[in-house]
DNA sequence: ACAATACTTGACTCAATCAGTCGGGATTCT
DNA sequence: AGAATCCCGACTGATTGAGTCAAGTATTGT
């Protein structure tokens, strides 16, 4: 699994989202000046979540977006797999995304099982991970702020 | 981490040459036959493995490849961060490959805390694993064969 | 009503990487 | 000498990544 600049993008975005949950919205430009990413690519990226139904849209002068689940709700696992595809190292490991390779027989391809032993690990930790569980450690990393709107993500 | 075909390859053509680890050498053409590769791409791979200390070669009508080291002392982690280069899914959070990312402060980054976890848990599979373990899965999935020269890799 | 604000959609560019291919050169064994 | 084998650099064609752009459509404050 690599995270492409498009998929961190989003997982800033979907975070500033799941900081300020709530029923209001949040416009794209302001998510793209606070962090630091391009305001046509953002708006790209947020079609795609939104057609994926991890964020809901409000149109117009006070529009903007918002979680359509709750945070705790979505975990990077989801996430990474609809941007990224596969989260295993190789495609005939993956479940979501299964791909046949050419070993005449994966049951007994050593490289196989090690590389399942990979992806384990991996969506061992995306699967464990939600919105909610990294707005936490967005608050456990900054300890108490002066200001509670002066997180950084 | 992402496995290439390149790195798939090299990695069949590295077993191959653990499981027939000895003084001897092994054609380019056998392996290429044997695992299904393209047989111009693999002299390009074994090259790259030879640049990198991997293997080595012997030229000539009685020429090959053979491992340079022992099998034993040759990890995937090695291999994969040589042929693919890191084994994380960002760069600021590889050990080898470290690249800064545009967040203010990466000590308070709660998504590179959890792709630090991501990184951990894939280099603890692959770290420990090495060419040599390879060779035990093989023979392990493959149960007793018949002919002991009919491994599948 | 209507202008301003924001999201929507699809096409487009530009560079890099991937998966090979190809031609010919250098060595070594017999 | 001649065949087998590795060695090396250049080349190609397809795909992906990171954005950019233009012209929409919907909503709402005044």
């Amino acid at each position: 699994m690599k995270l492409s600049q498009r998929g961190e993008y989003a997982l800033r975005a979907l975070l500033v989202m799941g900081m300020n949950h709530g029923p209001g919205v949040i416009r794209i430009k302001d998510i793209a000046q606070q962090q630091n990413i391009p305001r046509r690519f953002l708006e790209q990226i947020l079609n795609d979540l939104k057609s994926a139904g991890f964020v809901q849209s409000k149109r117009g002068v006070a529009g903007g977006y918002r979680l359509q689940r709750g945070p705790g709700e979505i975990s990077l696992a989801d996430i990474i797999r609809h941007l990224e595809g596969p989260l295993a190292p190789v495609g005939c490991v993956s479940v979501n995304y299964y791909q046949r390779c050419s070993c005449p027989d994966e049951g007994k391809c050593a490289i196989r099982s090690v590389m399942q032993e990979v992806r384990d690990a991996i969506v061992g930790v995306l699967e464990g991970v939600t919105v909610a569980h990294l707005c936490d450690r967005v608050r456990d990393l900054q300890g108490p702020l002066e200001n509670p709107l002066d997180y950084v993500i």
